[in-house]
DNA sequence: CACAGAAGTATCGATTATCGATATTTAAAA
DNA sequence: TTTTAAATATCGATAATCGATACTTCTGTG
């Protein structure tokens, strides 16, 4: 008959932007499917909407963010509230999350096989280099730190782990990207924004597909200041049962104190042994 | 007309066990109010059962946890797949937690202005002593972690920022009960289960009440192995606007290797001081 | 290898819970 | 105080969620 999705869903949900290039698969076909349940996307859709928003964000705030009515909105803050994810301030009546988004995020850590198995050699290397060493996933075209050892003497950043980089300018990135398949670096490098975070940001894909190849044949790779500033950090990849990477593990170093080829020397054999040992956690 | 609230309600949702002491207050009124939204109720549910459930979980192991009918069940993975917040092994068919859980919960400590503010101070800490540093904030009738500087050498556990902890057992909820009215403390041990997680750990609600009452004097909070084995843990509370805290920040020592005193001599004044200066953020 | 049983998946009409609009209240700004 | 905007409460319509059930796929057992 009509055979045209030309609903014109004007619920708000369904465009989803700022996903920052993740699911490059259109899913539009399964918001659409009688199982899709509209309330339970519109209410996570809120949560995420609070990505840097130290001040809270206000009932109509949320409404114009998330695309809802107003009313969709105050049942959504309503129902968030009750349960516990959302505290309102009661003097400016501005929405926050409260710590409980933070237990069903840590669940996932809680449950991570690989942070489990890693951890006793990320924690190793950290003793013996004393530098800041990282554990990483590959989430969609960006990695994710699950794990995280600091270096007592400098920190370059205050980061978290649950921290969100795109893969493209970040060490673990380019160490996973080099266990894909060509097409599928391809595939990352075209959903990423390729946005230049710093004056060192490499942006040309065609010179980042030359770095992740090169990981390929020394097992390491590297950015230089790409993301965050007087940061040099190296990268090796965490080998799957399926010979793809399932992480990786990164050391971080001040770019004002080390030069590439001292940090390699250094850290490298290190960093590849501690991710050649967690390798052979072929559970996947 | 009939003014019951009798409705029978098996839909599953309702009972919220296993919520550890949390929401003392009833919120059955809340459910109940046509604002409130089943559905996101339902969905944010399923993602709070895996915890603890290194294997994942399967549709009707989920349909069971929840209390869903299977069909309920059913729309709730499809959906929380769907926004990639569920990943399912293809071959067990099993859910998993993806890390996008993660993205939504550490959210809260990127719009955290306390972590903020304290990391410097408690990075200071743990260069200056070389040992693992916490800033936990109250939650419920438990603390949780916000932030984590570890030691090197020696590491108790393997415990991530988003880890819950009893306040009753832990240094940092002493601390921070010791600045709560009588009352209050009480409520809360009354709303502990007082579970003894070593063999040490003290379940007596007077001990623990003297406890934090000397707290009040000292301005030291100390657990000896009653969460961690081989944990000796001193906090101090981080100082609210309203005079209460707002959080603590405790340093953890292998209790094999201190003694109490000692310890305290050592520590206990470089840890008040840097709670005393995240104090000075009166931003509550 | 075939069978049985259980779990996963798809479909469907009934009805209830969600929907947006709007009225009312409260707070902030002028 | 007046004005304006945001927050909260209310309500009938109806579309989206509901549970049941049929169907399919997988798993393990004799």
């Amino acid at each position: 008959m009509d055979g045209q999705a030309s609903k014109p869903r004007l619920d708000g949900r369904g465009s989803r932007a700022g996903d920052q290039g993740l699911d490059a698969v259109s899913k539009d076909d399964e918001v659409n499917s009688p199982l899709f349940n509209n309330s339970l996307a519109k209410g996570l859709d809120m949560l995420a909407k609070f990505r840097n928003q130290r001040n809270g964000l206000s009932l109509v705030e949320l409404a114009e963010l998330t695309g809802m009515t107003k009313s969709s909105a105050q049942r959504c803050t309503f129902t968030l509230e009750s349960l516990g994810y959302l505290t309102k301030d009661p003097k400016t009546r501005k929405y926050k999350l409260s710590p409980k988004v933070l237990e069903i995020g840590f669940n996932y850590i809680g449950n991570n096989m690989l942070v489990d198995f890693a951890n006793p050699y990320l924690h190793n290397l950290n003793k013996e280099t004393g530098e800041t060493v990282n554990l990483a996933e590959p989430y969609g075209s960006n990695v994710i730190y699950v794990s995280r050892f600091q270096s007592m003497s400098h920190i370059v950043a205050y980061m978290s782990v649950g921290t969100v980089i795109p893969m493209h300018c970040s060490s673990s990135g380019r160490a996973i990207m080099s266990t894909y398949p060509r097409e599928q670096q391809e595939r990352i490098l075209d959903a990423s924004h390729l946005h230049a975070y710093t004056d060192k940001t490499v942006t040309d894909t065609d010179t980042i597909l030359r770095a992740v190849e090169s990981c390929r044949t020394t097992g390491i790779a590297y950015t230089i200041e790409e993301y965050f500033p007087d940061d040099l950090s190296l990268a090796c990849a965490i080998i799957g049962a399926n010979g793809q990477a399932i992480g990786a593990i990164n050391l971080s170093v001040p770019s004002s104190r080390w030069t590439l080829d001292d940090a390699l020397a250094r850290f490298g054999p290190q960093i590849k042994q501690a991710a050649f040992a967690v390798s052979s956690l072929k559970t996947l």
